[in-house]
DNA sequence: GACGCCATACCAACCAGTCGGTATGCTCGC
DNA sequence: GCGAGCATACCGACTGGTTGGTATGGCGTC
């Protein structure tokens, strides 16, 4: 599905070192961030060498950008490739979209961390084109969320601040996992998204259902 | 209240040299983060010299986990200090409980940010001592916004998940910080916790208050 | 033979931490 | 009261290792 999204197992089955170098740096800014990560350390684990490397980025945080870029599009194809996605009832649509990514991060192998999120915290106030990249990453997910959500009340005839509400689920989302750095409990992740699934449901006015089941499936 | 929240005005006013490096280096650690914020900055800002920081801490890291340690501590006198908190209904000390932060991450003055959370993202793989040290904090104010919600659920004989309502709420205040950084707009933070807040209000059975709708700004 | 692709050797800057040394003040025996 | 002895606080030049980035040269292919 996204090739991006799972490092754990994946080595590195990149056709050319340039792909394999951006896939390797993606897997290790999301685990140690983006200084703790060096340009050696990138290089050793993609199979390259330093010449190889400039070779191909100008710079590591041009690296970084580009890694940031291909994140931010992997959201794209992901959501599109997600079940649920082409629901009849746009609320159905939202309660997919929320279902995949709970089902995305209860999976064990799954790397529990944001590439964006992790970036944007350190370099926000040093590297201000990261942390646009970052943004640009955020924002994407939040528009096609939003997007949702807007057809959803439409077809209820219902207002509401679709945008806080979208901002809400990836501030959950990205603090979550923050926690679950901190804990190392996985469970984190899931147990708050589903509490904001939970809580958007009611916004849009769907019926909790009678045994008391979050996730439906 | 509690000075280390508020970095942006008050300069350094330490008694001892000590303190001074401690407070600069969380205002500098909560900007710019650990890894990117050297010693010699410290000292700079603090009016210190190496030696003087050597002579006060063993490690770059020793001083983080303290500065950790305080923020932790600063919590508790922190929400001691909070309206509300002796309120007579356990339901209503939830409440301002959120309220106070909800206040709190309203102000422009106030930096947006918080020290265990930018440090576990970029050290939770490479210093153990402090992914620990930040955890605690976490732990620390789960645990009181946890008893708070017990109290309230037992009150209105009610059976809620306390623990992931809890977790809940650290987690989006930690993501929509990271939300903040990336956006630079302040004003996600107090959006997202007024739903969390409305969401764990409805939880707990609190009526909403007619005029009012969700959450607004 | 020129160009894309990559390897090796190297560099300058940076940074945490060290170390020899000074200044000040406290304590205690006399 | 006074000086020896010692502890604490601090100074700042220096170092050894690391890191992002460069210079240059080899090599296969069109």
């Amino acid at each position: 599905m996204c090739a991006v999204l799972r490092e754990k197992t994946a080595p590195a089955p990149a056709a050319n070192l340039r792909d394999a170098l951006l896939e390797t740096a993606t897997g290790l800014f999301r685990q140690q961030g983006f200084i703790a990560t060096t340009v050696d350390e990138i290089c050793a684990q993609a199979g390259a060498t330093k010449g190889a490397f400039f070779h191909h980025f100008k710079s590591k945080e041009a690296l970084a950008e580009e890694c940031l870029a291909r994140w931010k599009q992997s959201f794209g194809s992901m959501i599109a490739g997600s079940p649920g996605v082409a629901a009849a009832d746009p609320v159905d649509r939202v309660l997919a979209f929320f279902d995949f990514f709970i089902h995305v991060f209860s999976d064990p192998k799954q790397l529990k961390s944001c590439l964006a999120g992790t970036t944007v915290q350190e370099v926000s106030e040093t590297h201000p084109r990261l942390r646009e990249a970052a943004n640009d990453c955020f924002v994407a997910l939040k528009g096609h969320l939003q997007s949702l959500l807007d057809e959803a009340c439409r077809s209820r005839r219902l207002k509401r601040d679709t945008d806080s509400l979208a901002s809400l689920w990836i501030a959950t989302m990205q603090g979550a996992l923050v926690l679950c750095k901190a804990s190392r409990d996985d469970s984190v992740v899931p147990a708050s998204l589903r509490h904001v699934r939970a809580y958007i449901a009611s916004q849009l006015e769907v019926k909790p259902p009678a045994p008391r089941r979050a996730a439906k499936r």
